[in-house]
DNA sequence: TTGACACATCAATATTTGTTGATATATTAC
DNA sequence: GTAATATATCAACAAATATTGATGTGTCAA
């Protein structure tokens, strides 16, 4: 008998792909500071707009980002939690100390 | 003047991407207790073999696995020390304490 | 109330990734 | 040697993601 083993993986997925992104990984240390107005983000980064938009709206989804509209203005923040719910999907998955050498016999 | 600010993110997207994928997943968690050959890999994921290895060889190129071949066996274990790589990675960019509310008057 | 700006969304396309089945290479057992 | 097994690689194709330029929506100022 062969036992399947696996779990769903959907939201590491999920928040690992939206990491997984140059332009993303730019907004991201761009935030870094706090908040910042898509408009800035534009600027700073030298990314078409709806580029841009694209890229938040990953980040929004995975919710590595919250928005807040003000006036005219979008104003995006990182946020915290979800930076720890990923270093904490990391640290699970760590592999603890040296293993015993596996003594098996395999196939 | 616009200053375009932007880093190299290759090594942090190679990393995150080899990390947003279910059966790459899978795979780590099966070696969470040590090395195993590609053969219990294929029978506990019930995944084809050419398309574990493909997953294998994503994991191997990231850094996050090594491999060791022993007769006609080759055994995967996790490394460590990636794993910290890419904790440190998050970790540098979790947004610190509250910022204050930025006073800018934005675009 | 019109025009300009900030941003989101969309459709078409391009690019990147992943899957499949076939074949290649190495190792071992007979 | 020959056959069987473990694994990698490859080419063709499929699917998922990203980019572009255009258009839509809300907000503000004149």
């Amino acid at each position: 008998m062969t036992t399947t083993v696996s779990v769903d993986h959907t939201r590491a997925v999920q928040l690992f792909h939206a990491l997984s992104d140059e332009v993303r990984l730019d907004v991201i240390d761009f935030l870094s500071d706090g908040e910042h107005c898509v408009c800035e983000l534009t600027d700073a980064l030298d990314v078409a707009q709806s580029r841009l938009s694209f890229h938040l709206k990953v980040l929004k989804d995975a919710g590595l980002v919250t928005d807040r509209k003000d006036g005219r203005w979008v104003y995006y923040t990182l946020s915290r939690d979800v930076f720890d719910e990923a270093i904490a999907m990391l640290t699970e998955r760590r592999p603890r100390a040296r293993r015993l050498p596996t003594i098996s016999n395999c196939c």
